[in-house]
DNA sequence: CAGATATAGTTGTCTAGGCAACTAATTAGT
DNA sequence: ACTAATTAGTTGCCTAGACAACTATATCTG
């Protein structure tokens, strides 16, 4: 049994990569009080005014379960405020609060940090290449989820 | 602020990618009572007799903690057992039951399928390249965490 | 050789996320 | 219009993982 077949697995080395990225992004986050991932529900948050849960967690990749309670902690910090749905009463439309705003303002340049040094180790082309695989990945199992 | 903007970064798509994977796998492995994460360290200690729980977390890319606890889960299934270093009093060398090697030769297949799944979307050597690009980045951040 | 430092592992606490079971509201089918 | 099926969201339970604090053994240094 070779040790090393790990090492030309896509998922094993995703995985390794997934947790390199998101600590380093939770290092510069540390000051903000704030996760990576309750920043990716946040930035949707702010970027598109009342979505509604099921949409922000589709754009995130997230489930039902794990949305709901992002967003109950972003709640509980003031970043974000819900309302029941006017037209569909069984949907949560969420808003951005003016510190929830502020917060994506101050600390999207450590996303972009983030993007560069991933850059440091490829080409532009290679980046955007990599972009590509990884959207084909994830449209191919979402597809995959879609059909059950 | 523009939405589509976490659809550029390698962070956010690379976390989406890895938990598709990662359910997938898991689908598979149900008949067994595993998960992925149990799976790829029993994986090494089926592919190298008595290493030390250290160097099975270097390898899996997990810190001491969650190295420890995975341990101690395919300790309680009886996949694998713990014994006391000679040389060294602190560390625990770990070897596979004979259960444990067994359910690896069973499920290493389903892996191998995971892998197809994710060359259907690209070629063999936009694969390859998908690889390389990938251990670059687990290298860089590697580095990075050992300068501290 | 003694005291300081480093290393291997464990445990506690918290967040993220998968699954199942549940409520409440909406839409389909007859 | 009424029942059945679907959809949005919440909660409980479990695993994975990040971090800090801790124990015990090993190594380094004066």
């Amino acid at each position: 049994m070779d040790h090393q077949y790990l090492e030309r697995s896509a998922g094993f080395l995703l995985g390794i990569a997934y947790r390199h990225i998101s600590n380093r992004f939770m290092q510069k986050l540390k000051p903000y009080d704030i996760t990576p991932e309750q920043w990716s529900v946040l930035y949707q948050v702010v970027s598109e005014h009342g979505l509604i849960q099921k949409e922000i967690g589709n754009r995130t990749g997230k489930d039902k379960p794990t949305t709901s309670r992002l967003l109950q902690h972003l709640e509980q910090k003031g970043l974000i405020q819900r309302q029941i749905g006017e037209k569909d009463k069984r949907s949560v439309l969420v808003v951005p609060t003016e510190k929830g705003r502020a917060i994506i303002k101050e600390t999207i340049t450590y996303e972009m940090e983030i993007i560069d040094e991933v850059k440091h180790v490829m080409t532009d082309e290679e980046y955007n290449h990599l972009i590509v695989l990884l959207k084909q990945i994830n449209a191919h199992f979402a597809m995959l989820q879609d059909k059950e």
